[in-house]
DNA sequence: TGGGCGATTCGCT
DNA sequence: GCGAATCGCCCAC
């Protein structure tokens, strides 16, 4: 069976409201290690919980730049988090990734984790940047060349839809999506 | 130029 | 469930 096709920048240049769901299923892959993308968030840019809202300063330039890029940044000063830049459209959008179903280069992620278990590799924003080896050298760079390699979703997943974790601002927006079922997610759905 | 603060994780209770 | 670890970013002085 054929592999699903790639994903193009035109993918990203969207709504990051539409672009979010539909990266629920998709297969990310940094340097021949990843998996299945079982969480994700949207930080659209009219967002107050997103790092753009407050406009472009060095950290978030990459995001202000064209869609189809990687934004990485430091969290809590120990954690990197991985981005897909949405929407060209003079705006500074992105979806986070949080969390993934581990599929290939496991010893790899093992290794880098220093955990065994599969649950526990990627179920996070910050385990799957270190399971993927994924640091701020990433930033900038483009998805549709190596080291990374993104897939199109196959079918239809079911997806669910929750509150944002972890931030202060605009709370209450339900703009978290998961894989239903899956028990690869960095916190179930309420 | 300095202090407060985070899109987190992990270990201990 | 709670709090420490840890440091770059960002804005107010």
């Amino acid at each position: 069976m054929p592999l699903p096709p790639k994903l193009t920048r035109a993918f990203f240049d969207r709504s990051v409201h539409k672009v979010a769901p539909e990266l629920i299923g998709a297969t990310l892959m940094v340097g021949g290690v990843g998996g299945v993308i079982v969480e994700v968030e949207a930080y659209h840019h009219t967002d107050p919980a997103s790092h753009s809202f407050g406009g472009p300063t060095p950290r978030n330039t990459v995001m202000f730049g064209p869609p189809g890029f990687a934004y990485v940044y430091r969290s809590y000063g120990i954690h990197w988090c991985l981005n897909f830049v949405c929407e060209r459209e003079g705006s500074a959008s992105a979806v986070l990734i949080r969390a993934l179903e581990p599929t290939e280069g496991l010893a790899a992620m093992r290794r880098r984790r220093g955990v065994a278990e599969a649950r526990a590799l990627c179920s996070g924003p910050g385990k799957l940047c270190e399971a993927l080896g994924v640091t701020v050298k990433h930033n900038g760079l483009a998805f549709d060349r190596a080291p990374f390699e993104l897939r199109a979703r196959v079918g239809k997943p079911e997806i669910v839809v929750g509150p944002r974790i972890g931030i202060t601002k605009a709370v209450d927006e339900p703009w978290r999506y998961g894989l239903k079922g899956s028990r690869f997610l960095s916190k179930p759905f309420p």
